[in-house]
DNA sequence: ATGGTGTGCTGGAACGTTTGAGCAAATCCT
DNA sequence: AGGATTTGCTCAAACGTTCCAGCACACCAT
């Protein structure tokens, strides 16, 4: 029984009349208020369930000035970027929470950035979220800046070192490409080096960069760096250019170009991982079922996701935020094929 | 300038006064009703520009009995079943074309369906949402049914045959399996089948499953089925049992499964696809990318949400549904090296 | 008896928007 | 000139909810 006569959805005033009492006692009821009586509240619970009632929430966000909704949005700058495994385990981290606090999860991304005010930044004026999980968008995004700016609840996603007073979650990507290259160097006896880059104005991208540099500076040993796009395409295009020239460690910035870039060599002769040990960045899934498997530093973007959306809570229910205002999560290195250290699938 | 001086958004009366007209012209004029001047629309657009307006949802959503939104419905049941890839691909198809509306995108999940009624339920009736697509349940999902039942807009992906009333939106999986397996039948000259199949309370296990039944009946070879449940994991499992019995082409039905099999074959020895061919389902990413590629059938997962996303809006509107009621989209056999149409990577 | 406190409820305003009814002035038709 | 129509706007109600102020009554202490 959804609907009343009217072919509507029953409102709190059908309840009301079917229970014998006012609307407000209704409303109050259903919220266990301790002013409404044991016997009324038992009686307009049983109503209520009978008729299928279900508060309209326009209503309530009109009086209550809540939603009780939060949005994930994905500049499209950073779409093409971060593949589809990134953002599935951020929906998935952020879910969670989401459904803990009995909220709705809203997706959105932002049609064409040239066009005025970024679309984004009308679903959180328009009162239709609370507040906002903003994933890695490039380092300049401006509406990312504005929407900030704005004072509206927002946690980012990465690490935004232009937007000091901002809430984030990330992690020490310059640390852990550090580590990565590294291993290659330590365990590997590994001297002249090749980073594939991100595009170079993300974040994520120079952090990394910076951490490889870092590497073979201290290392003492030969570290070049070209730049991609984070794509796949990337590494294919970055992995026949450097079929022709001479290295002994490749160090991507992500998997998809590790796994681009790997291709081509194979393809060029170059055996993995006698010839030429890899190690790529994120660990969202490809790594672990090329052949073969990929080294990789695993990025816990689901727990990131977790404390992210922990966080936007936090800030839109007016309490402060109870972690750090920029939380960095540990990562770690999972070793596999491609550096040499499990063996090849047979 | 996005709030006004009480520290709240800026609501059509504040920018009524800023433009000396009334609360209902000013609205009216930002719908470009025909009975407001030519003049005064354009002051008030200038207006509400400068003062940073945007209409609140909610106060709209009350008055207009529309919410401007549709859910996307993930049964918990299916979201181990359906891989995160899957689930991308649908979210693309079908925010593609909420942009084109104008709307926004709900994610919605169901904590425990244990719990009475579903809260993808009470998503839509609290009209939050105007209506949502529904990604394949198991076949007797009690909230699919009441959802269909209770008359809310709503389309499934995948195909229901037991519930026919149900705008939907799919592929023919048995027709599908069928082309596969005769593809290893007549292409490759096999004669001993295995089917790995997936949980049989979900139709498009069950389709897929007779599709292959179809093909060995006809072609008279032998053809055996094993039950896993999509999962990777009961793909290693399956592949373990098959590594003692002999049998020369293995017909999964999707792409993990026959991944986590072909893992397992591989490591006891058996060389694919010299000893063994292999056909998967889906290609949603994995089966491009091992070593030797996995020759699949091509699902197209992004369009048939594009359609079902149109479907649903044309429901909305109250407009009638424009293509068919049980829309079903072409796939195609997309051959790689795992049966040998292709070359295994070096 | 009087004031004080607690309990269980009702009335009504408010949230921001849309929209039908209505109205004054201008314009048109004959 | 007189009536009909058009133009450009205003008024007020309505959408469904929450919650503050208030009221009636019962109970207690003085």
């Amino acid at each position: 029984m959804a609907r009343s006569r009217n072919g509507r959805p029953v409102t709190l005033r059908e309840v009301a009349e079917a229970s014998g009492l006012s609307v407000s006692a209704v409303s109050m009821a259903l919220q266990d208020h301790p002013r409404i009586g044991r016997e009324s509240k038992e009686r307009v619970r049983r109503v209520a369930a009978e008729l299928g009632y279900v508060a309209n929430s326009a209503g309530r966000a009109l009086r209550a000035r809540r939603a009780d909704a939060v949005a994930v949005i994905v500049p499209n700058t950073s779409q093409h970027v971060f593949g589809h495994a990134y953002f599935m385990h951020v929906l998935t981290g952020v879910n969670d929470v989401v459904i803990e606090h009995d909220a709705q999860l809203v997706i959105s991304t932002n049609p064409d950035e040239s066009h005025g005010a970024a679309a984004y930044e009308r679903v959180m004026r328009s009162g239709y979220v609370d507040g906002a999980i903003v994933t890695s968008a490039s380092i300049d995004d401006p509406g990312i800046t504005r929407l900030v700016a704005s004072g509206l609840p927002v946690v980012l996603l990465g690490r935004f070192p232009h937007l000091p007073e901002a809430v984030s979650v990330g992690v020490d990507d310059r640390a852990a490409e550090r580590l990565a290259t590294e291993h290659l160097i330590r365990e590997h006896g590994r001297t002249d080096l090749v980073h594939l880059s991100g595009p170079l104005d993300h974040q994520t991208a120079i952090d990394r960069r910076d951490g490889f540099l870092d590497a073979v500076e201290e290392a003492g040993v030969s570290g070049r760096v070209l730049e991609g796009d984070f794509s796949e395409e990337s590494g294919h295009r970055l992995g026949r250019v450097l079929a022709t020239t001479r290295f002994d460690g490749l160090v991507a910035s992500n998997d998809e170009m590790a796994f681009g870039a790997m291709t081509e060599l194979a393809a060029a002769g170059c055996r993995i991982p006698d010839d030429l040990v890899i190690v790529g960045f994120d660990d969202f899934g490809l790594s672990r079922v090329t052949n073969p498997s990929i080294t990789t530093i695993h990025v816990p973007a689901e727990s990131m996701a977790r404390l992210a959306a922990e966080q936007l809570f936090d800030l839109v229910s007016g309490s402060g935020i109870t972690g750090e205002r920029h939380a960095v999560l540990p990562v770690e290195l999972v070793p596999r094929g491609s550096c040499g250290c499990t063996a090849r699938h047979p």
